[in-house]
RNA sequence: UCCGGCUUAGCUCAGUCGGUAGAGCAGGCGGCUGUUAACCGCCGGGUCGCUGGUUCGAGUCCAGCAGCCGGAGCCA
């Protein structure tokens, strides 16, 4: 008599097994009783039949209240209706830890407060599981693109001296009587591990303390950064489709089962191929006045809707690069062909689920990062160590980042990034 | 920070014209040999967000506050 897990009942047709798991839901109909058994692989329904079973078994079967952790032993069977789905034959039914109290997560509807406070339990559920096991996959895929193409994870720091960017607002902390931020991002210094390593990346958390209250935003998110010396531009963009489309790919492949659960339609996923289209932020400002936003003008930035109105002319992700410089962080680099553009670009995912990657060809000349420093009004000295890499042979350069909640949600096909971590972080939350 | 909406049983919600609080699920008891958010019968369960006001009488009308949700701004 083996010990299984429910992932793998199909290789024990016809043996007796062992299985140990939480009581998921429970029916009843006279001499039977359908016990539905999660172990964390998967969910199966265990058949307890009143002839099969001592009878003491039988009548307390009926009687384990829900998320009560279980060991059954049974036969395992092919399921007599649904082909393809396996269920359990009860010999023995014991409860190893009956609930101390009832489980508050029923098998009808909730409100998103309510699973929210109850979100280490949420994380049991059939959804919420699904969407943990894509966001795995996709971290994976992450990992192995990089890790295939000679890539050297270089770990940024998180308590950062300075504001990095100057833009965002971030999280202030103490850091032995100095002050210090949590990091917006490890950019500047993959810019350094990129003159050590050629081609490096990142992958870790970074905060933004904005007041942000949408279906985008977190306090708390996952970003992987990329930065690779002697790139330029073109190979960013080239970069950034062959990255997205491999992710695709990977869930596409291997996490068909949590993507129906999802009720995710897989069509728009599967044209998810490079090349994507590329258009300027002058073409994209053309496409907004055309649909329904004739006010548009070069020098805006776009909010939620005019993404989402640029990324619906496509069938799939799209590139929108060169934005006036005046928009971008300090560190891009100009346009030569037209110094009031930044060499950058912004990947939109599509269905509106908005931008999932920003980057672009970094500023390589030592005396123009200076003066690009200087014209945001920000201090000279916290940037010494990022000038030095102008400093020691400098080197064109380009890279990206890429947010994972944002590409699990449009992956998971989610409304909200709120369900694309396990324990978010938002404007009003900070538990559980 | 601004605009709008919501707040009633453990959960999701209904509650008419201002007149003694309702359902489904969950829980308890019972029934049913194939159920799939099973079903059927019975039972227990309420500071109607908080504070104040109007009224003979407020879940219901008014004001303030709080929390949450959606959107805007800001941002990835």
């Amino acid at each position: 008599m083996s010990e299984v897990h429910i992932a793998d009942l199909r290789n024990h047709v016809g043996e007796t097994v062992t299985l140990r798991g939480w009581l998921y839901n429970r029916r009843s109909s006279g001499k039977l009783h359908f016990l539905e058994v999660r172990d964390g692989t998967g969910i199966v329904q265990c058949v307890v039949f009143k002839g099969n079973v001592a009878p003491e078994t039988f009548a307390a079967a009926d009687h384990i209240q829900q998320e009560s952790s279980i060991e059954v032993v049974g036969l395992v069977k092919e399921h007599q209706k649904l082909k393809g789905q396996y269920e359990i034959d009860a010999k023995e039914v014991r409860v190893i830890a009956p609930v101390a109290r009832e489980y508050p997560i029923g098998p009808k509807e909730h409100g998103t407060d309510f699973l929210m406070d109850n979100r280490h339990l949420w994380l049991r559920s059939k959804r919420q599981h699904a969407i943990v096991r894509v966001r795995h996959t996709i971290i994976k895929a992450v990992r192995d693109f990089f890790d295939g193409r000679g890539f050297t994870l270089v770990d940024a720091p998180i308590f950062t001296p300075n504001a990095c960017e100057g833009t965002s607002t971030l999280f202030e902390t103490d850091y032995h009587g100095d002050k210090a931020y949590l990091t917006q991002s490890g950019q500047l210094y993959m810019e350094a591990a990129a003159a050590a390593f050629g081609s490096a990346y990142c992958f870790g958390p970074t905060f933004r303390a904005e007041k942000s209250k949408t279906r985008r935003h977190l306090a708390e998110f996952w970003m992987v950064e990329p930065e690779v010396a002697f790139l330029d531009l073109d190979g960013d963009m080239r970069l950034a489709e062959d990255f997205i489309a491999f992710v695709v790919g990977r869930v596409l492949e291997t996490r068909a089962e949590e993507l129906k659960v999802l009720e995710r339609d897989t069509t728009v996923l599967e044209r998810v191929k490079a090349p994507f289209p590329r258009i300027t932020y002058a073409q994209a400002i053309e496409i907004l006045q055309k649909k329904g936003h004739p006010q548009a003008k070069v020098g805006d930035d776009f909010g939620g809707d005019e993404e989402t109105v640029i990324s619906s002319e496509f069938d799939r992700p799209v590139i929108v690069h060169r934005y006036p410089i005046s928009l971008k962080a300090f560190y891009f680099k100009r346009d030569p062909g037209d110094p009031s553009l930044a060499l950058n670009m912004d990947v939109l995912a599509p269905e509106g689920y908005g931008e999932i990657i920003g980057g672009g060809q970094r500023e390589d000349d030592l005396g123009k990062l200076e003066a690009a420093i200087d014209a945001h009004k920000l201090p000279r000295a916290p940037f010494e160590w990022y000038l030095d890499v102008r400093r020691y042979g400098t080197f064109p350069h380009a890279g990206f980042g890429l947010g994972i909640e944002r590409t699990v949600a449009w992956l998971c096909g989610l409304p909200h990034v709120r369900e694309t971590i396990p324990f978010p972080r938002m404007l009003n939350r900070l538990a559980p």
